[in-house]
DNA sequence: CATTCCACCTAACGGCGTTATCTTGCTTTC
DNA sequence: GAAAGCAAGATAACGCCGTTAGGTGGAATG
């Protein structure tokens, strides 16, 4: 309390040293558990394999993270920041079909070439999300993105009339892309050699154009 | 040897009734297995508390699985027979277009009233695949049944003139209907409670419209 | 120089999957 | 009917795990 009265406006360059440190400690962690839990999964990695890879005990990760949920996290969260971006950079494209279709075959595109992540975000066990830890969404701009191009798309009349529900077309088009991005990370075919799994990004592409197809207004395509 | 050459050809009675038990035994471990995986999940379902749900010791599981991960095996085995079994149901409805549509309602129908074992089959980082436990391939049948029914269609011209790959239209709709299960099955609206996530039954019946649409030639809808 | 701070440590707790070893009661054999 | 065998199940223990309590030592602070 009595500290407070005359906050400093900046911190001591001491202080800036050993905040730029612990910072880089933290980094150092993530970056283990990122590499251990895309090795090995998440179940499997212990915090003490974490904090042996890069010198430390155990017990040192806890001044950095609440728990091992926390480590996940906060992996999550810089994943599904990245998934965003990628598909934002679409915003430029004026038609809003064309629009849809490129982020579907770029969601997959995402997908594989970031498996790690993606896995985190969609495929990992997660005990219960304890609530008191709710962060700013981060796929909330991805889903909204998403979902604003249908609403488009809708507003102009492209859809056929009886598809009004711009929230159940939208997860239609995530789950046609999600569920394709999905098989090929699960290597079915790896496991069951008798499994020939076309290319993905061909069939990213077919499913959807077929998907939109089946979506718009016969005039429309 | 030479214990054999009187090969009797009924057991006794007593040994029977002693396999009659040890079977019952197993099968108490395997519902209390099913269930405590079903409410709490794999990974938090300890052998400790399967067993004494039933008045044994944990170790007692050992005379009868491997290990726990053969308990989900079996489940999964079992759920993914009956999978098998209900896609093959629609084996008497005549028309093919028809019968896959159902089918992709049924795969999602599955998936969210079996999620552990569809979590197992798909959603699980598991290191290598054990060859020395490889049984018959439970989604052979499945993926197998899929595809004929897509040649069918192929065969009898109801799909676009474009769409000749089995295969690749096979994947499409599986990819369709998984990618529904997959979502819903990682709960992302209990993460991110903003997110409305429609109906699953409603949302997979407009997902295989809209894909068959998009499918189908224009006279065949 | 004395004090405070704090990143990190050691030790420990309770629980986990799993194994080795023992008990106990039924079954088979002579 | 006694001896031997078998096997289902129990007890104890091993080496992990996530996590917490409490200590340590060196830098920052006054």
């Amino acid at each position: 309390m009595s500290t407070k009265h005359a906050a400093p406006i900046a911190v001591s360059p001491s202080r800036a040293r050993r905040d730029r440190e612990k910072a880089e400690t933290r980094r150092l962690i993530l970056e283990a558990a990122r590499q251990l839990f895309t090795s090995e999964g998440y179940v499997q990695t212990s915090m003490r394999r974490i904090a042996e890879q890069i010198g430390y005990t155990a017990t040192a990760i806890y001044h950095h993270f609440h728990d091992k949920d926390a480590l996940l996290n906060e992996l999550c969260l810089n994943d599904f920041r990245a998934l965003s971006a990628a598909l934002r950079e679409m915003d430029q494209i004026p038609d809003p079909i064309t629009r849809l279709r490129l982020m579907g075959q770029n969601y997959v595109k995402f997908a594989l070439s970031h498996p790690q992540q993606f896995r985190f975000m969609f495929m990992v066990e997660r005990p219960i999300p304890s609530p008191d830890r709710v962060t700013i969404d981060p796929t909330e701009d991805g889903y909204h993105f998403l979902r604003s191009n249908v609403v488009e798309a809708i507003g102009k009349g492209l859809f056929r009339p009886e598809y009004t529900d711009p929230d159940m077309i939208a997860q239609s088009l995530w789950a046609t892309v999600h569920g394709l991005a999905a098989i090929h990370l699960s290597s079915p075919d790896k496991v069951h050699p008798w499994l020939e799994l076309r290319d993905p990004s061909e069939t990213a592409a077919v499913m959807t154009d077929v998907v939109l197809r089946g979506l718009l207004r016969e005039s429309t395509y």
